[in-house]
DNA sequence: AGCACGCCGACT
DNA sequence: GTCGGCGTGCTC
């Protein structure tokens, strides 16, 4: 055929596919023919991309589909600039997930598919795609040194291992265990079986952050040596990323280590999928393409027909529901893997009868100094970073607000500034109140950088270390940092929630949790669910190796006005299997997820006014039947960044009503024509 | 979303 | 006299 009609896909918010006329450049112009490239006459193909003219600019799409007819009038048609018949066609099941994640997040099909593409491989110009093609094809699988030989495994993993590589089907799993109940080596096992099942087997590891995760790199590394790895993620440079796309894409990496990014990845041989700490909020994400890794991996298993693993130590609640219903299998790992460990023992201090000096009560003072005494380290966790959350006047009532946002300026003292966390503002520290003169501003309240000049004047002779996103701003640095914890150059370290993933730090007995109470009454009724979790796995950092000659217990003290709540319970008990049931209890009593599938419509305009105006408006252009529409209500963090934020609540019990729904709906609420900028949110997390 | 065109206010 | 504010209209 000497031209035809290509149907591409585009990234533009515009909800339809774009036709454009192909003529078969060879047979054009035949001076022409003799010394262009052999393929580029070659027909094109569903799944390669191509550079059209679009408006008044060149865009890279996908072809997703071909045929010789079109609806669109002559007039209108232009031609395909190119198309990139260098690339290995994306394949069928490929578009197929970027279709049902268009479809499920009510978005255009280009939205997903284009932006989950290298950014180089969209550029311009072949030229890259060409030099990086040649550069993989010279690059030798890692040199074939010996493995790391595996480990023995207990019953339960071993049960485990079975379980996950003996399917031959879809099968997904809830991997539930403990910190250092032997997860990664079920991953690692799992996987080696799935790998010699076939010589061309890809297995996909999902981590919430790979900076934060580099010993399961290392350990996949070690134990796959001759096996290419190639890893996905956000922080990677463009030529890097697109070098291990393509690996993946032309199945020669056959683990690939990733972010929430890489569930789109291409992979042509996937035969596994494993989501370590799948309750982590990080796989959601949350802006564009508002997508769950986790849910998109489960469809994916199931579009493909292979296992799928969810591992944590806290399953969110919809995994539980599903696991409780068999829908999911649970397989659960009671011991601690890790020779003669065991769980720390959790205590709560009430602040209510122990008046902290510097933040700090007495108990968690002498809990330090004894492991200053025996060598020991301590971690003190603060989900709150700079000096102070907000600075105040005594005299006239004062405080230090956001002038663009509904939040108060932190208060960061090393570099002299007042920040917003919210937008890009900063100002420095006024040396007196804005509004009395006053000289006389107190910082209120205790962040990171705060409590770590507290733990400096309570225990001067011991090496105090904060990790925070501040003090590891420098690309590296986090790295950096961590490692002069585990080389045992540091006694006290404090920080953010940042400390609290991946790493073992194998000296470490006491784990310090400060001011963690604020999320028990947050009005996001996943707060506590969350909170659970976050403090599960900071104390994970101790005790993970067995307690020392003549050394401390591993200890989790917990610093709280509520020493009597459930959770705190639940915590003390190492009981989440309770804890869990009780809040699914909860959840179906009252109505809400697992139980409900609920959208969000989020509107933002100058003023708050209009933003609800526009909510009240869309709900008013409706029909509804089976579908509960909450009334719209301002954000609780109402203005950011100068603009102010209404949202409306839908739900329904019926995940297909409320697909159907909203499909038309906002087909409806396009045809507004409003300039309020407003958006749908599918399954949202905080609400 | 971009990116253009288009029609009104304060600057060299 | 122009630079530039952002309203609105279109993209195969």
């Amino acid at each position: 055929m000497e031209h035809c009609i290509l149907k591409i896909a585009l990234d533009t918010p515009l909800d339809t596919t774009f036709d454009y006329r192909w003529v078969n450049p060879s047979s054009t112009s035949l001076d022409e023919a003799v010394d262009s490239a052999p393929d580029s006459s070659a027909m094109p193909q569903i799944g390669q991309l191509a550079l059209v003219p679009f408006g008044r600019q060149e865009l890279m799409g996908l072809i997703v589909g071909i045929s010789d007819q079109t609806e669109v009038p002559v007039a209108k048609l232009k031609d395909v600039i190119e198309v990139r018949s260098q690339l290995f066609p994306l394949s069928e099941h490929w578009i197929a997930l970027c279709h049902f994640a268009a479809d499920y997040y009510q978005r255009p099909l280009g939205e997903v598919v284009v932006p989950a593409l290298p950014r180089n491989l969209r550029a311009g110009k072949a030229t890259s795609l060409e030099r990086n093609l040649k550069k993989l094809a010279k690059l030798h699988p890692a040199q074939d040194t010996s493995p790391n030989p595996e480990p023995p495994l207990n019953p339960a993993q071993q049960e485990a291992v079975d379980a996950i590589a003996g399917a031959q089907k879809f099968a997904p799993h809830l991997l539930y265990g403990v910190t250092g109940s032997g997860k990664t080596e079920v991953y690692l096992q799992a996987a080696a079986r799935i790998l010699a099942q076939s010589g061309d087997a890809q297995v996909l590891i999902l981590v919430p952050e790979i900076n934060l995760t580099p010993q399961l790199e290392n350990n996949l590394r070690q134990r796959f040596s001759g096996i290419q790895i190639a890893t996905l993620h956000s922080g990677m440079a463009e030529g890097e990323r697109l070098l291990h796309w393509l690996s993946s894409h032309l199945g020669q990496a056959r683990i690939i280590l990733g972010t929430r990014l890489a569930i789109l990845a291409s992979l042509p041989h996937l035969k596994m999928i494993v989501i370590d700490e799948e309750h982590d909020p990080s796989y959601k994400q949350q802006e564009g393409l508002r997508y769950s890794a986790r849910d998109l991996a489960v469809w994916r298993a199931h579009q493909l027909g292979i296992p799928v693993v969810l591992g944590s130590a806290t399953p969110s609640l919809e995994t539980w529901q599903h696991a409780k219903v068999a829908r999911y299998r649970k397989l659960e790992l009671r011991e601690r893997a890790v020779k003669d460990a065991v769980l720390p023992v959790v205590r709560v201090i009430n602040l209510e009868h122990e008046k902290p000096k510097e933040g700090l009560t007495t108990p968690l003072i002498n809990a330090i100094r004894k492991r200053l005494e025996k060598g020991e380290q301590s971690l003190l966790f603060l989900n709150r970073r700079g000096y102070a959350p907000v600075i105040a006047c005594d005299a006239c009532g004062w405080i230090s607000n956001c002038t663009r946002c509904t939040a108060h300026l932190v208060m960061h003292k090393l570099d002299h500034k007042l920040r917003c966390h919210h937008c890009s503002f900063e100002q420095r520290i006024p040396r007196n109140c804005p509004t009395c003169g006053n000289i006389d501003l107190q910082p209120l309240g205790r962040g990171t950088q705060r409590m770590e000049e507290g733990l400096r004047l309570i225990f001067p002779e011991a090496r105090v270390f904060r990790i925070d996103a501040d003090s590891t701003r420098l690309k590296g640095s986090a790295e950096a940092a961590f490692d002069t914890v585990h080389r045992g150059e540091v006694d006290i370290l404090i920080g953010t929630q940042m400390v609290a993933k991946g790493h073992d730090f194998k000296n470490l007995t006491l784990v310090g949790a400060l001011n963690p109470d604020s999320a028990l009454f947050s009005q996001d009724y996943r707060a506590s669910e969350r909170l659970f979790a976050q403090l599960m796995q900071v104390a994970g950092r101790a005790g993970r190796a067995a307690q020392k000659e003549g050394g401390n217990i591993s200890e989790v003290l917990v610093q709280t006005r509520y020493p009597d709540h459930p959770l705190y319970h639940a915590l003390m008990a190492h009981d989440y299997d309770r804890f869990a049931d009780d809040l699914l209890e909860e959840r179906q009593q009252a109505g809400m997820p697992p139980f409900i599938y609920q959208a969000l419509l989020r509107a933002e305009a100058k003023e708050l006014q209009t933003a609800l105006d526009f909510l009240h408006q869309a709900v008013s252009c409706t029909e509804h039947v089976g579908i509960t529409i909450h009334d719209p209500i301002p954000m609780t963090m109402t203005r950011v960044a100068n603009m102010d934020r209404a949202q409306l609540l839908v739900e329904s019990v019926s995940r297909p009503a409320l697909q159907a729904f909203l499909k038309e709906w906002i087909a409806a609420l396009r045809a507004l024509k409003s300039r309020v900028k407003w958006g749908v949110e599918i399954d949202p997390v905080d609400i």
